[in-house]
DNA sequence: CAGCAGGGGGCGC
DNA sequence: CGCCCCCTGCTGT
């Protein structure tokens, strides 16, 4: 069954791991954890005397030798550790010894009711780590990751059956006694046995052992009904859980919680109640199609490169933004992008024996296939303009295609700003399209970076104990914490004295641990002595806090989004808007001034129909602030 | 301070 | 899926 790869040909490997793993295991777990835990391998696993932890099933160890270190760790756990500080050493012991509070750290639940055809009740959720633990092996880890995890170890599942009676997950099909075997995951090659209780051990195989894309063996965990089925189960298993934590939290504590707590909390719940969670880090989202993109970030290969320079990407969009930054000159070529796979993906011709097997109508999308030239000639010949489509395929349209089509840029502008000189345009290349700013010559290649730009001139973050104004949040919290000797909290006006007191005022009035906290900012974006909106980089909490600590300042925002005729702004948007307000208020003297862009020769414009993203960016206030200057910058 | 890369999300096709 | 916008972080000047 097992396909090579014994225990010996990884020796090695997992001998180097081993050191690196005692050495971060000491750091985290102390010399006991160490001692017992790692000693086994690779796996952060099983020790003498009962003591249950984080472990690879033994098959695993074998088939997953080519998995970075990293990637055992965060297979079980580091991932959660990174997400939720790092615990002290009780999460390697034996049921968990409890860290602070016995009672919501250590409270595991299970669903009521076992999954009808796994006849398991699979995993219990402990809300309070945002981890789930199997329900026969105790292994701990995110979502997916249990999902897979006992999929593939646990069910008795038998992939050949579900396959040949396919569509509906029968608790017949799925008796154990149809063919009762663990390793559910099968390589997609006919006629290779190989199976593993991982896709990723599936993935491993391929690579070792048919030297083919891994990536074949990405199916394996995509619409999987089986595994779909088991997420879904899980998945409400969490949400039930954390709205009953959320319903009894509510009715106690919540007073104490201002605004922005208040705010955060459907965020997190929203949050938890994503379809879609990465295996490999907590983001999870509704969306399909971010979630297979998210997936990329993760991978060793990048799917996309420049086909100038050759530099990889994990997005294609990616790729076009470096690509018109960094060679403008040359004609962007979107079907040249996509890297043509090492060796040609296993056609996986007979779906024997796997979960999932994709239709195999599914035409490889031949538009996107690129060969690439033996050479990387720079752009075959861009001669006369308009085609360069080789095979028919879709053209990028020229950078220069919107402005071109927009009408030309009015000078309209403020009349009060220091130079009043229409940003006298620098030369511009073919193809390149402009930012300029209204204050002074500078231009540069995108929107953002004129926004920041403008910054400069603008200097959004006050600060709220003195007159100090700086274009950037970092300044702004090196002053606040180099003259005042204070830390800002990122949520609402608090500043603290000191980090510790940071962390307790976040335990006490955000009901956050500081340990679940990205490091934070402690920038937080001040208008006129008022509290607009916290800068932490967590797109999450952050934002929700914002939009809702931003109080009247995101209202306002939100009033004059919707004054400006935008009908389909969402509530993310909102969010985006109100975490952004601050420029609007921190621009000196900006009622004037914004009401002057918005009613004076921003509408007028607007009914012209100009460029699209101007509107779009009108649509809510973060973008009101380059609305504005927008309105004094010209694009061209 | 600016350029660039990389990530998330919205939107239209 | 492609494009666009948003943001943050890193880095060089």
């Amino acid at each position: 069954m097992e396909g090579g790869g014994g225990v010996g040909s990884v020796a090695s490997l997992t001998m180097d791991c081993e050191d690196m793993f005692k050495e971060i295991t000491k750091k985290l777990y102390g010399e006991e954890a160490v001692g017992v835990g790692v000693g086994v391998g690779v796996g952060v696993g099983v020790g003498v005397g009962g003591v249950v932890g984080v472990e690879f099933p033994a098959a695993e160890r074998d088939l997953d030798d080519d998995l970075r270190p990293e990637e055992h760790i965060t297979a079980w756990g580091l991932a959660a550790l990174m997400q939720n500080g790092f615990p002290p050493p009780g999460i390697l012991q034996a049921n968990f010894t409890p860290r602070i509070d016995t009672s919501a750290e250590d409270r595991w639940s299970a669903a009521e009711e076992p999954l009808a055809w796994a006849h398991s009740r699979v995993a219990a959720y402990n809300p309070a780590q945002r981890l789930f633990k199997c329900a026969d092996c105790e292994c701990v880890g995110f979502l997916a990751r249990i999902a897979e995890h006992w999929l593939g170890t646990h069910s008795q599942v038998c992939a050949r059956y579900m396959l040949e009676h396919s569509a509906t997950i029968d608790r017949d099909y799925m008796d154990a006694s149809v063919c009762g075997q663990a390793r559910a995951f099968q390589c997609p090659v006919a006629g290779c046995g190989f199976a593993s209780g991982w896709a990723r051990g599936v993935r491993g195989h391929l690579a070792r052992d048919h030297h083919s894309d891994p990536a074949a063996a990405d199916h394996l965990l995509r619409d999987n009904p089986a595994l779909d089925d088991l997420t879904r189960y899980l998945q409400r298993l969490k949400n039930k859980v954390e709205a009953r934590n959320e319903r009894r939290n509510g009715g106690g504590g919540a007073e104490a919680a201002g605004a922005a707590a208040a705010a955060a909390v459907p965020a997190e719940t929203s949050e938890a109640g994503k379809r879609y969670a990465c295996a490999s880090c907590p983001y999870a989202t509704d969306r399909r199609d971010l979630f297979t993109r998210h997936e990329n970030i993760h991978r060793d290969e990048k799917p996309f490169h420049c086909y100038l320079c050759q530099k990889q990407f994990n997005r294609a969009d990616h790729v076009k933004k470096h690509f018109l930054r960094m060679h403008r000159d040359q004609p962007y070529d979107l079907n040249r992008i996509r890297r043509s796979p090492a060796k040609p993906p296993p056609p996986a011709p007979a779906p024997a024996l796997h979960y999932y097997s994709k239709p195999p109508a599914e035409p490889p999308p031949p538009t996107l296939e690129y060969r690439a030239p033996p050479t990387l000639a720079p752009a075959p010949a861009p001669a006369p303009a308009p085609a360069l489509a080789p095979g028919g395929v879709k053209l990028e349209r020229p950078p220069l295609t919107k402005a071109e089509t927009a009408p030309p840029p009015q000078p309209p502008h403020k009349p009060t700003t220091p130079h009043q000189t229409p940003a006298q345009a620098p030369v511009r290349r073919k193809g390149e399209r402009r930012y300029a700013c209204c204050y002074c010559t500078w231009s540069g290649v995108d929107n953002w970076c004129l926004k920041r730009h403008l910054n400069t001139h603008l200097k959004p973050f006050a600060c709220a104990l003195c007159e100090y104004k700086a274009a950037r949040a970092e300044r702004l919290a090196t002053h606040v914490h180099k003259v005042h000797n204070k830390k800002a909290c990122a949520k609402c006006p608090f500043l603290a004295d000191d980090q510790a007191q940071l962390a307790h005022h976040l335990r006490d009035a955000h009901h956050i641990e500081s340990r679940n906290l990205k490091v934070p900012t402690g920038v937080t974006r001040i208008s006129g002595g008022s509290f607009a909106a916290g800068a932490s980089s967590d797109g999450g909490a952050g934002g929700a806090g914002a939009a809702g600590a931003a109080g009247a300042g995101a209202g306002a925002g939100a009033e004059q989004s919707a004054g400006a005729g935008a009908g389909r702004r969402r509530e993310g948007r909102a969010a985006g808007a109100a975490r952004l307000f601050g420029y609007l208020e921190a621009s000196d003297g900006s009622g004037d001034e914004y009401e002057g862009a918005l009613g004076g020769e921003f509408a007028p414009q607007a009914a012209a129909g100009p460029a699209p993203q101007h509107y779009r960016d009108k649509e809510n206030a973060a973008p009101m602030h380059h609305a504005v200057h927008h309105e004094h910058c010209l694009r061209y």
